[in-house]
DNA sequence: AGTTAAATTGTTATAATATAACATTTTGTA
DNA sequence: TACAAAATGTTATATTATAACAATTTAACT
């Protein structure tokens, strides 16, 4: 069976909600807002967040417990991931640095680890939120 | 008034079980287990393991919801923290090495943030799982 | 078209993780 | 000794996530 490109429906339902919303959206958050379109248990989100996060159409950022759509078109599977999390207002960018993720892929540590997979989250203040405080 | 460098009795009792752990514990399972030293609520353990990880001698790891201890005796602030994690058998090593916190640390994105903090998960298999395997 | 296996969905209940709110006590030091 | 900050104790509740089981849909292959 060749691999389906298409989105089952529960799936689509919550990639659009996801990939529209500007901010990283919470499990419940996503389920009260697809209520209206007959999801009605968590276990509905939580699965469909499993699959696309599996396909890698959405990523978990780990430290908020909430979900964003890709931004990179080219990423199919989510191996290597980087995010920058302004602490303040707490805006959520994927970072796709080639650089960042040549190193990383290619990072070994003395341990004779051999991985797989990264996932890195930077913190500090967007630019907008810097000139707030000044 | 000057730091104090002691821990109270509970970031005590809870920073000396995660210390002695061998893998990372999870706050349920340090309540159970400090229950007999006379911690009864969730909150209690919460409470310290915040403070813990704010002085930096413990750290989450967020892709697990658990806690280990500093590796790294200089480590006061957890600024800039790595991890190895094994996908089979789940332990977790803290990751010391200067070239990669030195990238880190000095990288900046195009976005123009400027990031203060840090941490990279990376996932894979142990030396041990790996010969299990083959 | 009919068969089949995998994927998806639906549903109820419950487990696991984390914080709110408020009162009290301890600690370090001015 | 009085004050402010930190830590503690306690009850209740909020938030995040999964278990277990049944039914339905999908897509590949006869």
């Amino acid at each position: 069976m060749r691999k389906m490109q298409n989105l089952s429906k529960n799936q689509q339902i919550i990639f659009d909600l996801i990939d529209k919303s500007p901010e990283p959206l919470k499990a419940y958050s996503i389920l009260f807002n697809v209520q209206k379109r007959g999801i009605k248990a968590p276990l509905q989100v939580y699965r469909a967040l499993d699959k696309l996060v599996e396909i890698g159409k959405i990523h978990k950022i780990e430290s908020r417990n909430a979900f964003i759509a890709c931004q990179n078109s080219s990423c199919q599977i989510s191996k290597a991931t980087a995010f920058s999390i302004c602490e303040s207002c707490e805006k959520v960018t994927e970072i796709n640095n080639s650089n960042l993720s040549k190193y990383l892929t290619s990072f070994k540590d003395k341990n004779g680890m051999k991985y797989n997979k990264y996932n890195l989250e930077f913190f500090g203040l967007c630019k907008k939120c810097i000139s707030k405080k000044s």
